[in-house]
DNA sequence: ACCATATTATGGTGATTGCCATAGTGTACC
DNA sequence: GGTACACTATGGCAATCACCATAATATGGT
C-alpha cells in the first residue's frame, strides 16, 4: 500500500455537497470533477463502479458523520435531559439550513427519492445510514423508555420529523417552525418509563 | 374554448407519476411523452415554458388531489375523533406505499429536494403546495386547540413525519413502523383546548 | 538504474438531453 | 368553401451525459 493523491476524498466530498444542494441526476461528472479539483482522467481508476459507486460513498461518509454528531449530543445528554437532546436535534438542523441558505439537504433523502425505486443497492444503503440515525437517536432518549423498542419507535418519529422539516423548511427558506415542532415531540416524551405522558388520555 | 385532445393533461399525468418514482431530473421528456403517449410534436405548444412549467403543473395537480384527500378525511372526523383523523392520515400513505410497490414518493418532497435550492419559483411552488396539506390537516384537528397556530404548529409536525416515513419506508421496503409512529403523535395531541397532554410533566 | 504500481491526460464513444423552427393536418365556425 | 385556430409530425439543434481505451507520467521500493 503506497499512497499519495486526494483526489478520491476531494471526489467524495464534492459528491457529498452536490448531493445534498441538488440530487443525485442533476449532477452530472464533469460539474463533479470541475468543483472537486479531481482530474478527470481518473475517475474511473478510483470509481469503477462509476457513479453509482460514488454515490453509495458519498452516502456513506454523509451517514457516518451525521450519526457522529447525534451520537455526540446523546452521549452529552445526562439523564432527565432528554428534551434538550431532542430540541437540540432540530437547532442543529434549523442552524445548519439557515447558515447554508437553505441549500443543506439530505444526501440520503435526494439519493432515496431519486433512485430508491429503481436500484435496490441505493435503496438499503440508505435505508442502513437512516437506521444508524434512528439507533443514535434511540441511544439519546432510551433512559425514558422500558422498552428498547419503544426508545426506536419513539426515535423514528423524531428522525421523519426532522427529515420531513429539513425539506419544509428548505421549500419556505425559513426554520421558524422547528422550535414549535420540537416541542410538540417533545411532549409525547414519556416523563419516566413506563408512564407515558399523554398516551393515557388517548 | 374549443376543444379536444388529451395530450396535456396525458402529460402532466405522467409527469406527476415520473416525478414521484424517479424525481424531476432523472425523467426524460422522451420517456415522459412515450409513457403518456401524448406526442412530441406538440409538447412545446402545450408548455411554452418548458419542462419546468410541467413540473409546475405536475405539483399543482398533485398538490390539490392530496389536499382534497386530506379535507375529506378531515371533514369525516367528528369533534373527540381526531385520533382517528391522524391515525387515517398515516394508515393511508402507508397503504400506497404497499400498493405501489414502494415506488409512491412524493412530488413536492422530489422537486424540492432536487431544485429548490436553484430554483426560487419551484421553492414556492412546493412550499404552497406543503401549507395548503398543513392547513388541511389544521383543519381537522383544530377543535383539540384553543388557537389556530398551535392546530397549525401540530399539523406542521403530523406533516413533517408523514413526509419522512415516506423517504424512509420506500427505502426500508416496509410499513411497519407507520402504526407505532401514529400513536407517538397522537400521544401529543391534547385532550381538550387548553390542557395539552404530556407537556406539562417536561 | 530498473521495475511495479499509482495516478492522470487525452480524446473520443454513442446516446440522450431539453429545446425549437418549419410545415402540415385536423376540426370548427361562418 | 374558406378562414381561423388547435394540434401534431418531422427533423435537427448544440450541449451534455456516463463511460472508456490508450498512453503518458509520477512515485514508490529494490
Amino acid at each position: 500500500m503506497v499512497r499519495t493523491s486526494n483526489a478520491r476524498q476531494d471526489a467524495v466530498e464534492a459528491a457529498v455537497r452536490l448531493f445534498r444542494t441538488q440530487g443525485y441526476s442533476a449532477t452530472g461528472l464533469t460539474q463533479l470533477l470541475e468543483e472537486s479539483g479531481a482530474p478527470k482522467g481518473s475517475f474511473y481508476f478510483h470509481f469503477p463502479g462509476g457513479k453509482e459507486q460514488l454515490a453509495l460513498e458519498a452516502l456513506q461518509v454523509f451517514g457516518s458523520e451525521l450519526r457522529s454528531r447525534i451520537q455526540r449530543r446523546a452521549a452529552a445528554t445526562a439523564t432527565g435531559d432528554e428534551p434538550a437532546f431532542i430540541r437540540a436535534l432540530f437547532e442543529a438542523t434549523a442552524r445548519e439550513l439557515e447558515a447554508s441558505d437553505y441549500t443543506a439537504g439530505c444526501v440520503a433523502s435526494n439519493l432515496g427519492g431519486e433512485l430508491s425505486s429503481g436500484n435496490r443497492t441505493i435503496a438499503d444503503a440508505v435505508n442502513a445510514a437512516v437506521q444508524s440515525w434512528v439507533e443514535a437517536i434511540a441511544d439519546g432518549v432510551a433512559n425514558r423508555f422500558e422498552t428498547r423498542a419503544a426508545a426506536t419507535t419513539y426515535a423514528a418519529t423524531i428522525m421523519a420529523s426532522l427529515s420531513g422539516m429539513r425539506t419544509m423548511a428548505r421549500a419556505q427558506r425559513s426554520t421558524a417552525m422547528f422550535a414549535a415542532i420540537a416541542d410538540v415531540l417533545v411532549s409525547s416524551l414519556p416523563s419516566t418509563p413506563g408512564n407515558k405522558s399523554g398516551s393515557d388520555t388517548n
